[in-house]
Formats: structure tokens, C-alpha cells, sequence
RNA sequence: CGCGGGGUGGAGCAGCUUGGUAGCUCGCCGGGCUCAUAACCCGGAGGUCAUAGGUUCAAAUCCUGUCCCCGCAA
């Protein structure tokens, strides 16, 4: 496997654990990211962190604006396999049917559930107990390729969408690891996906991020924590956006979906519609994320918030 | 130069408009009450008010430059 002609596709931090893996048991030729973009106030550039480590181990990299015209560069470096994990962009058939071992995608879900750009969020948000990362083939859809291999792992009920980020990069990478060999010696297994039974979750909308206090307690607990630690769900108070990193449930008790009912030690109680959602974290525009506590603390009339409105 | 908020004891804030002995809620240390406590009472430590310069008898507060943090927009 030391002398496989590996070409990656991937861009964020959770494609780096299989990229590295890939470093250390094969021979990868090439690395395609997406390009650098401005990002943040000052307008700096960024790499993504898949470039940054192929920098690191001088790995050719190519950033081409759209891989659906662009492919020729990569093609031309001659990959024996292709393997892609959250690489961003739709890639095509030119370059799917080129390896001799085929396009490989590593996916952050239990295909055919959680099809599209957002597995993991959405999985925590639709509260599934379960998760889980598919090795298969590219197909010409989104993520409906033949499955060649699956490893499933529990959610828990604490889990965030960044804490299982980390589980599942390092499980994608591992069951990759575990999975090449029979790819390459053409024993693996190779299963349609049953179409009927597919979900989609399509990447994070501006009007995903807001709390919806008509949902239950515990849909708001799972949205809150399914969209840390990026991109953080919100509400308004006085008219101001306010994240929330952190809540847990609360009481039985409610009044109008939205409606600050308690002041506690650590955290502000808040209405659902089927009890109290406690916001345990937050930040206000222009602030650092902080404990509600530390909120409460500078505040000089805790019990003016009682009876206040969230979402306006 | 995209718009905006902010840097005050360990944490979160007030004070700045109308310059003049550093305040509040927590935390921490010590003591007390209590079967007990995250509750309550008493006492204590801890701050060159981001930084450099200017105005002034006097600057956290007014003026100018610099650094850093954050929200929005891209």
C-alpha cells in the first residue's frame, strides 16, 4: 500500500485525520482544497487546514475554482485511487471514472441518512441516538454512491456537534485504514444504497441558527448543542442577538414560548412548549462567550429579565 | 481604510456626558451560624483603570496615536 499513488480531496479540520493517515501509509501525490478566502474583520487570507498540512509534508496542492472544469492538473498527476472527505465541492464523472481503484469518499453519517454537507449537525439537531461515518464509491449524485464499509458509534446525550466532529474524524480515518486493503484487492463489499430510506441534510441556513421556543425543551437543548461550536445557535433579547452555547433542560414549567420564567445560579430559565429550557452559556454582540452565571453577575437587576420575551 | 461594540483587582459589570479619596455582583482567604449547604452573618487580601503621549493644580473620566478582543457583513 506504501507505493499507492493516492490523490485527497477534502478542506476542513475533519479531513485532516484521514489525510494524515493517508501520509503515513501511502504514497499521496497530490491534495486538491478549496482556494484560500478573506476571512474575519481584517480581511486576512486563509488556508483551509487540509493545504496546511499538505504544505507541511510538501504535498503538491491544487485550489481550482470549480473542480467540475478544472480537473485536468489533477488528472494528469495519474492517481491510482481518489479519496475524498468533506472536500466542499461536486466532483465530476471525468474525474470519477479515472482511477483504476475508483473514487472514494469517507462520509460523516450512516448513509443513505444525513445525505448533503451537514450530517453531523443535523444529526444532533433531529436528536438521532446514533452515528456513524460510510466508506463508499462516489456516485454522479449527492453521497448515493455503493457502500463499501460502515462503522457505527452512539451519540451521547452530551455530545456536541464539535466533540463528535472529533469522534468521527478519527473513526473515518481509522475504518479507511481498515478498509483500503480490500479496495485495492478488489474483495470489498459493495452495496446500493436503499434510496427510499434517504434523508438529506443540506448545510446550515442563516435561519437554522435561530432558536425557535414554540419547539420542545428538548429540541431547543438539541439544536443548541448540535450547532456548537460553530455556527452557534441565537435569539434576540432586547432587540440584540445573543448566541447560545449552552443550555440544559429545565422544568416542567411554561408560560409563552420565549418567556424568561426563572433566574438561576447558572443560567436564565426560558419557556418552551412543553417546559424550561435553561441557557447555561451565551454571548452577547460584542462580547466573548461566557458562562450565564458570569452574565447574571454583572447584571444590576437580575430580576428585571423575569417576564422578558427571547426572540424579538 | 466595509459597519459596530469593548479593553477598570481572578470572572462579569458600573463609573466616563457634568475631571477631584476605585464602586457592584461573584470568586478567593480567614472566622461565625448550622445536622448540613451552592444559604446566611462578620472580617480580609487583590487594581500602574490595555498602552504611549498631550491638555490640566488634578485624568478611569477630555484630546491624539498604537496594540488587542468581539458581534454583523462579506
Amino acid at each position: 500500500m506504501n507505493n499507492l499513488k493516492v490523490l485527497f480531496m477534502g478542506t476542513p479540520d475533519f479531513s485532516v485525520p484521514v489525510l494524515k493517515m493517508l501520509i503515513d501509509n501511502c504514497n499521496v501525490i497530490g491534495v486538491v482544497t478549496q482556494p484560500d478566502k478573506p476571512v474575519g474583520r481584517s480581511g486576512k487570507i486563509s488556508i483551509s487546514p487540509v493545504k496546511e498540512v499538505a504544505l507541511q509534508n510538501n504535498i503538491q496542492v491544487l485550489q481550482p475554482t470549480k473542480i467540475r472544469k478544472e480537473y485536468e492538473e489533477a488528472l494528469s498527476l495519474n492517481p491510482d485511487i481518489i479519496i475524498t472527505c468533506a472536500y466542499g465541492q461536486i466532483v465530476p464523472e471525468e474525474v470519477l471514472n479515472y482511477p483504476k481503484y475508483g473514487c472514494i469518499n469517507v462520509h460523516a453519517s450512516l448513509l443513505p441518512r444525513h445525505r448533503g454537507g451537514a450530517p453531523i449537525h443535523r444529526a444532533i439537531i433531529e436528536g438521532d441516538k446514533e452515528s456513524g461515518v460510510t466508506i463508499m464509491h462516489m456516485g454522479i449524485g449527492m453521497d448515493d454512491g455503493d457502500i463499501i464499509n460502515t462503522r457505527v458509534i452512539p451519540i451521547e446525550d452530551n455530545d456536541t456537534s464539535e466533540s463528535l466532529f472529533d469522534k468521527l474524524s478519527i473513526l473515518g480515518s481509522e475504518l479507511l485504514l481498515d478498509t483500503l486493503p480490500s479496495i485495492i484487492d478488489g474483495s470489498a463489499n459493495r452495496v446500493k444504497q436503499d434510496n427510499s430510506l434517504a434523508t438529506y441534510s443540506y448545510n446550515i441556513k442563516p435561519e437554522d441558527e435561530v432558536i425557535d421556543f414554540n419547539k420542545t425543551n428538548r429540541e431547543v437543548y438539541n439544536l443548541v448543542r448540535g450547532l456548537n461550536s460553530w455556527p452557534v445557535a441565537h435569539t434576540y433579547l432586547d432587540g440584540k442577538r445573543v448566541k447560545v452555547w449552552a443550555s440544559r433542560i429545565g422544568s416542567d414549567k411554561t408560560t409563552k414560548p420565549g418567556e424568561i420564567i426563572n433566574i438561576y445560579k447558572d443560567g436564565i430559565g426560558v419557556s418552551t412548549s412543553n417546559g424550561e429550557i435553561v441557557l447555561t452559556e451565551i454571548q452577547l454582540e460584542g462580547k466573548k462567550r461566557m458562562s450565564t452565571e458570569a452574565f447574571l453577575n454583572g447584571l444590576q437587576d437580575k430580576k428585571s429579565l423575569i417576564g422578558k420575551m427571547l426572540g424579538v
